[in-house]
DNA sequence: TGAATAGTGTCTGTGAGACAATATTAT
DNA sequence: ATAATATTGTCTCACAGACACTATTCA
C-alpha cells in the first residue's frame, strides 16, 4: 500500500487494463423550409436529420450520424462541437448529451462506446456551409406502441428504418430500442435517430427549447408549424397560442406579401427577460 | 485503401489512439422505512442512497458510489448489474442509464469516463445482504432554483454537498451542475447524485417507477409517503388518491395493527393487466 | 375515550379542447 | 371577390387544489 495520493498515482498503471474506444455522435435535428406553388399557401415544413456519407469500411457508402473519436483531453461534449462546427461551420448552438449506446458488437471493428448528443439548428443561418459528403433528410416519422418507423429523403436517396421499443419488466429504459429494419444506416445509428426523436418530442412539450431551431423572429404560425411537424400530430390554434403566448414576447414588426392577413413576428422571451431584470 | 469490409478489419490497428478508462457506476436509491415512539404513528420514511467507503487510493476513506471498470466485453449495463449485485446481493431490479460523466480531470489518476445507472430499489428485500463497506444514507435535500443541496447521514456519519445549477446559454444541458461544496465524497459523485435525484423527481410524476421501490403489497398512505419524502413536499390525500387510483388495484387484504382504522392494501396494476389480457 | 390515520364528498377555479366568428391581405 | 391565413371569443368539460367530513381502530 502506499503511505498517500500523491504516491499512489505516481505508481498507478493506467495501461492495466483492456479498454473499449470512445465515440461521441451527434444527432443534429432541424426544420427545413420548403416553398411550394400556390403563392398564398405557407412554406412547407419539415423535420430533418444531418447525415454524412461513409467514405471508409466499415459500413463504406452507408450514411451515418457526424462524428468521431475523442481526444484523450477532449470531453465528449467539445468532441461533438467541434464535428458539429466541422460539418456545419455552426458554433454556439443547442446541444445535449442524449445516450450512451455501447452494445459490444455494435462496431465490427472493436468495442466501441459512443456518447451521443443532441443538437438543434435554425437552418436558415447555415447558407452553403455544409460539408461536401453531408446532406440533410427529411424525416417521416411514423410512431405507435411498439414500433418507430422513419422514412428518410435527402431529394436524391430515400430510404427507411424501423426499431421497436420492448420494455423489459425491470429494466425499462426509455432508449433501449431495437432494430427492427435498416438498410442504409451505418452501426446502430437508427436507435440513435429513434431515441432523439423520442426525446425531443418530449422535451417540446415541457422546455423551450424549439427556439434553437427558430430564427430570431417569426409568426406563431412558423412556431406552430414546427410543433406540429415534429409531433405529427396538428394542433388546435387558439389552444398552441394560448400556451405558447408566454413563453413569447410580440415586436412591432409584420410579415406581409402572403396573399392573407399579415402575421405579427414574435420573439423569445427567454433572453429578453434577463436583460430587463 | 481496402477493397472490401473484411480486408479492412483484418487490417485495422486499433490501438493507435489512446484511450480513455471506462466505468460504471451505480446510483442506488430507496425509501427507508424508520419507526419510531408512539405505536399510533407510521413509520418516518427517509429518502436513502448507497455509498461504499473507498479503501484505496485514490479518495481513500472517502464515500463513493458502487462502480467499477467495465471489462471489454461487457455492457456498461451488465456491470452495473454486476456491481449491483456485488454489493446488495439484488438481481432484477430497476435500472436505467443516468447519464455519462466525462470531464477531463475527473478522475486524478487518469481520464476515466463514468456511465451512471441508477437503480431503484425496495430496502425492505434485501436482508443484511450489504456488503461490508457498503452503507445506506439518508438524504435530506433542499433545492432552490440555482442550488442544490444534500446532507446525508448513516447513523454514524453526517456530512453535505451541495451543486449549483448554472444553466449555460446554447449548452443547456439539465446535468451539467457544478459542484460548490464537497467534503466527503469522491470524484465528481455530487454531481451523479444531484442528477439523480432530480431525474427521480421527474420521472416520478409521469412514470410508474415509484413501485420499483414498494413491496407487492402497500397501502395508499405508504405509497404517498414515499411520494411525499422523494418529492420533499407534502401532498394532499385526495388529490392523491385520485391520480393514483388508475395505476393501482384494491386487494382484500388489509393493514390492521396501528391504533387507527386500518387501511386497505393495493398492488400496483402493471403486471396484473398483461395478466388478465 | 381519544389520538391517529383511512377514506370520501364536494366546491371552486384553471386551463385545455372544440368550434365559431372576425380580420386582413395579394391576386 | 376569393382563397388563405391570422387572431380572438367563448362554451364546455375534466381535473387539481382545498377543505370539510365521516370511518375505524387500539392502548
Amino acid at each position: 500500500m502506499y503511505r498517500n495520493e500523491e504516491e499512489f498515482l505516481s505508481h498507478y498503471d493506467s495501461s492495466k487494463f483492456e479498454k473499449p474506444s470512445v465515440t461521441s455522435d451527434v444527432l443534429v435535428f432541424s426544420v427545413a423550409d420548403e416553398p411550394q406553388g400556390n403563392y398564398r399557401k405557407l412554406n412547407e415544413k419539415h423535420f430533418a436529420v444531418l447525415l454524412v456519407k461513409r467514405t471508409d469500411y466499415p459500413f463504406k457508402d452507408k450514411w451515418c450520424l457526424p462524428g468521431g473519436f475523442i481526444g484523450i483531453d477532449e470531453t465528449t461534449n467539445e468532441a461533438a462541437k467541434r464535428v458539429l462546427k466541422s460539418e456545419t461551420n455552426l458554433e454556439d448552438i443547442y446541444l445535449e448529451q442524449l445516450y450512451t449506446f455501447d452494445e459490444v458488437k455494435r462496431d465490427p471493428r472493436m468495442r466501441i462506446i459512443s456518447v451521443s448528443y443532441m443538437a438543434l439548428v435554425d437552418k436558415n443561418k447555415l447558407q452553403n456551409k455544409l460539408s461536401n459528403n453531408a446532406s440533410w433528410f427529411n424525416m417521416k416519422v411514423l410512431e405507435d406502441d411498439k414500433t418507430i418507423s422513419v422514412t428518410l429523403d435527402n431529394g436524391n436517396e430515400s430510404f427507411s428504418f424501423s426499431v421497436g421499443k420492448e420494455l423489459r419488466e425491470h429494466t425499462t429504459d426509455r432508449y433501449e430500442y431495437k432494430v427492427i429494419k435498416n438498410e442504409n444506416l451505418a452501426f446502430d445509428h437508427p436507435l440513435v435517430i429513434a431515441s432523439g426523436i423520442s426525446r425531443l418530442k418530449n422535451k417540446l412539450e415541457y422546455t423551450d427549447i424549439v427556439f434553437n431551431m427558430m430564427p430570431e423572429y417569426f409568426t406563431l404560425g412558423e412556431l406552430q408549424q414546427v410543433y406540429e411537424v415534429i409531433l405529427n400530430k396538428k394542433l388546435l390554434d387558439p389552444a398552441f397560442r394560448r400556451i405558447i403566448s408566454s413563453k413569447v414576447i410580440k415586436t412591432d414588426k409584420v410579415k406581409t406579401g402572403g396573399g392573407h392577413r399579415p402575421s405579427v413576428l414574435f420573439k423569445y422571451k427567454g433572453k429578453y427577460e434577463e436583460i430587463s431584470k
